[in-house]
DNA sequence: TCGAGAAATGACAATGTTGACATGGGTGCG
DNA sequence: CGCACCCATGTCAACATTGTCATTTCTCGA
């Protein structure tokens, strides 16, 4: 390696060809007898040849790279399912995909744009950990730029988020469809999107129904970043009232962590004495709890996918999709 | 962008300079004026350059990549401090990381390889999921490799591990020192390898402790990746049984939750009535319990890191590494 | 058998950068 | 004053590939 690296001219020697036939045969292009074709493709197997894809860059002018760059804990456990979706669509397209990870004070970003663009990359796909705005620096409009689960407050650019008031609408009619009349909703942080948009659903599906009592309780107190669980005094609350709740609405799989112990602690049984659904679809939360939480999984793996593709499609409009949650049922509600 | 993307040369033609100053410039070179420095600069400012890294791998032939392939889950929840330890220190000393996935059957294992040795890597990062034994194809050995969170069978490869054996002595003595006297080890599956060291390291502890009296159960029935948890039958016999432990330690967080609510349903109070440890700290159940898990982190992230200083570092000597583990306390044990 | 047209192959320039080496102008020292 | 030397700068080849266009070889119909 290094030194000796294989290049096309030492398969042209081997094969007994140009080193433009080489090129062809790697590249795929038609006009190559089939018999030439397997010479050179003998040569490149024996010689253990690799096209340089720096000197290939020069010349076609493509890196076939695409760039991501994940905010903060992008890698969280909330995320990673958007790099997994971004990364298998890129690599079904023949594209590389390239993470940075930005820490939380952003101090690396613009060193990580410039590193991006000094590799070509054809595009960059902003993701952030939680649905909210961002105001993207100029220099990452070099190239052509997608949001995925942010949206710049501008509207000047292309993002993908999920529906979160739909989620919680929907959410909300399947604990009224299958029987539930009197439902709690353990709120976000009402300063994040989730917490807005999901409690706005809630409300709507239950105004919508005027058989159904719903209500809002405040589940979570303090600053982003430094909030702090209300939901055992909320529980605590809700259960010993006259006013019970039948259903549980959470905020995120987390509370409704909490609500199982709540609820265990009073001697009753999750999703049969009181059905409890969520949102999020954290699996290794939903998963282990008994009975298995029932919770609206975000489309993070469909947002990574559909970034890609729109910055493939070469399509310029500036869409602002929406792409809908699906609901997990397990056995909690 | 494409067409019309600015070279070194527009920089000298706009500076008035040879293109080789610019390049001097740009690669930090002492013999240049500070005069002549400024004036590129400011030329590369105006134009928006940036230097072509697929020009620059030709020449300099050094791509500044480190290639990273992420075994199955390597994106779970359990490893992505292992991909963060990895980038930090990759961009400390100024290479690139370069994370592929493998998915679950290895099929596009090969592809992997091939494109990441196209892109000249100087160095690949093979990451399991969770600790294992693996045996890498010859072609990675391209370029230097080291493992991590894994090793080989044959012993040919550097690779960096948790110690695990230790992790169970060191919680194990923890526990011991805080006063219990009967504990029970619920165990994993004893077919991995977490299984059979975590518990290894338990009972040598115990039987260290002629005073103390400890016992492995079985948690954990089934076959890899279809396992069956045991956790609520074995608590239920050890809370009924009049051999009840004092402390409960577990193989990992997924079943100290499940503890946590056995605990819970039978009116007791975990870290109160019942102390309760465990491994791996997964913050989003760690953090979440109540009260919060003392459990043993795995060095993930420092894995990451000591994977690539030991690629960069150029030691040639093949070292079978054990990172020590992390006791975090919380207040359960 | 010949010629036309298509298919296969080759020669060579071009890509954006760095390395090796050359040049020119200033400085210090005898 | 002249010579040697150093520092700043420049010239040009080299890197591994693809694009353009030219050349050779083949095929088929008259």
């Amino acid at each position: 390696m290094g030194a000796g690296m294989t290049t096309i001219k030492d398969v042209a020697k081997a094969a007994g060809t140009s080193f433009k036939t080489v090129s062809r045969v790697i590249n795929n292009d038609d006009n190559v007898t089939p018999e030439t074709r397997k010479k050179v493709q003998d040569a490149i197997k024996a010689l253990g040849y690799r096209p340089n894809t720096g000197a290939r860059m020069i010349r076609s002018k493509k890196s076939g790279v695409i760039g991501l760059i994940a905010d903060q804990a992008g890698m969280s456990v909330h995320s990673v399912n958007l790099i997994r979706g971004a990364q298998e669509e890129a690599w079904a397209q023949g594209k590389f995909l390239m993470v940075i990870n930005i820490d939380d004070n952003h101090q690396n970003m613009d060193a990580a744009i410039d590193k991006l663009l000094e590799r070509r990359v054809e595009g960059i796909i902003y993701a952030a950990m939680y649905h909210h705005a961002v105001n993207p620096s100029d220099e990452l409009r070099a190239v052509p730029l997608v949001l995925a689960n942010c949206y710049d407050e501008r509207g000047e650019l292309p993002c993908v988020v999920p529906d979160e008031y739909a989620a919680a609408c929907d959410v909300t009619r399947h604990l009224i469809n299958t029987g539930h009349r009197r439902i709690a909703y353990l709120n976000l942080n009402p300063r994040i999107i989730a917490g807005r948009e999901r409690s706005r659903g809630f409300l709507d599906t239950i105004h919508q129904h005027p058989a159904v009592d719903g209500w809002t309780e405040k589940a979570i107190s303090g600053e982003i970043g430094q909030e702090v669980s209300r939901v055992d005094e909320v529980m605590s609350n809700l259960l010993n009232s006259d006013r019970r709740p039948d259903a549980i609405l959470c905020g995120k799989d987390e509370i409704a962590m909490s609500v199982y112990f709540s609820l265990v602690e009073h001697s009753l049984q999750p999703g049969h004495d009181m059905a409890v659904a969520s949102f999020d679809n954290l699996e290794i939360i939903a998963e282990s709890l008994k009975p298995g939480l029932s919770t609206m999984a975000l489309p993070h793996y469909e947002m990574g996918q559909w970034a890609i593709r729109h910055l493939l499609s070469e399509n310029l409009e500036i869409s602002h999709e929406r792409l809908s949650c699906d609901f997990i049922r397990r056995a909690s509600a």
